[in-house]
DNA sequence: TTGCAAATGCAATATATTTGCAATCATGGA
DNA sequence: TCCATGATTGCAAATATATTGCATTTGCAA
């Protein structure tokens, strides 16, 4: 849709940063995906003409520092990014074997017992979290693990 | 203590791999970490003379899959790896600001319900999991964030 | 001690990410 | 509507990280 891309655009401006094609490009796709995405698959999903990977990078980067959207770390190569929408906590699930993720939201996630005692050990200000699980997808059943 | 770099040789031995220096030290040093390491600290960790870095990743690798290691990911551009010590479950806390990962250990970790609804849910079977905690640690205080 | 499978070093390659800089664009004000 | 200006972009080059092929060396069981 593209009432995605110029509600996007409209966030950035709100936030004082100029609203591109790009920018708003990348928060469409990032709020349509079910699953956090690669800095290279984010602009493959980009109809053309293409920004340049570089400004794919630097605009994530941008749009982390102001809250928009998160990064998740799965154990890969490269990062993956989703959008900040903050209503649906989700974590992921990961299938050692295929590589497939799934995204799962608990019934309820109640983490803050362990960080107020994070809190309290090490004068840590913990302000986020990132759970994710590993194992065997429904496909993959027992098989051996990959790495 | 090099009785932990023979230890980790005898580890070897009995999964059936080939007990090489290089692969003792790299367990030595993951063992004697309270922190969990790159490819890159590690190696430079290792007396002379060091193994090749191929060598390093070929051997994280190995020791992933076989169960001696684990991979940790903390949204940085490049792996940690931590000793596979069964017993003490830990968790990571990573300052947004200065970068400092400091390493908790809480009173339980009890995830089992989350993964029970997870098997239940998406039929997925979940081996192990990865919890991380981000904010500002005790120097850094309310400072800015940082990305 | 010896033979062989496995591991290593080295060099080349692939992939991911970052940076400098000139050209271009988005936005607010005239 | 047009303009000035600072922010953003594309491009090319530089870095950082990780992987692979292959000839040589090594660990270890017999």
């Amino acid at each position: 849709m593209d009432n995605d891309r110029d509600a996007a655009c409209e966030r950035f401006r709100t936030l004082g940063h100029p609203a591109t094609r790009g920018r708003g490009e990348i928060l469409r796709i990032l709020a349509e995906s079910p699953l956090p995405l690669s800095p290279r698959e984010i602009r493959e999903r980009i109809p053309n003409p293409k920004p340049d990977a570089s400004t794919v990078y630097r605009n994530l980067t941008l749009m982390v520092s102001i809250g928009l959207v998160r990064s998740v770390a799965l154990h890969e190569r490269s990062r993956r990014y989703e959008a900040a929408t903050d209503g649906a906590h989700r974590h992921r699930v990961v299938c050692r074997t295929c590589g497939r993720i799934e995204s799962f939201q608990p019934k309820r996630c109640d983490l803050s017992r362990i960080e107020n005692d994070i809190r309290g050990a090490l004068g840590f200000d913990v302000t986020d979290h990132s759970l994710e699980f590993f194992g065997a997808c429904a496909a993959c059943g027992g098989k051996k693990v990959k790495r």
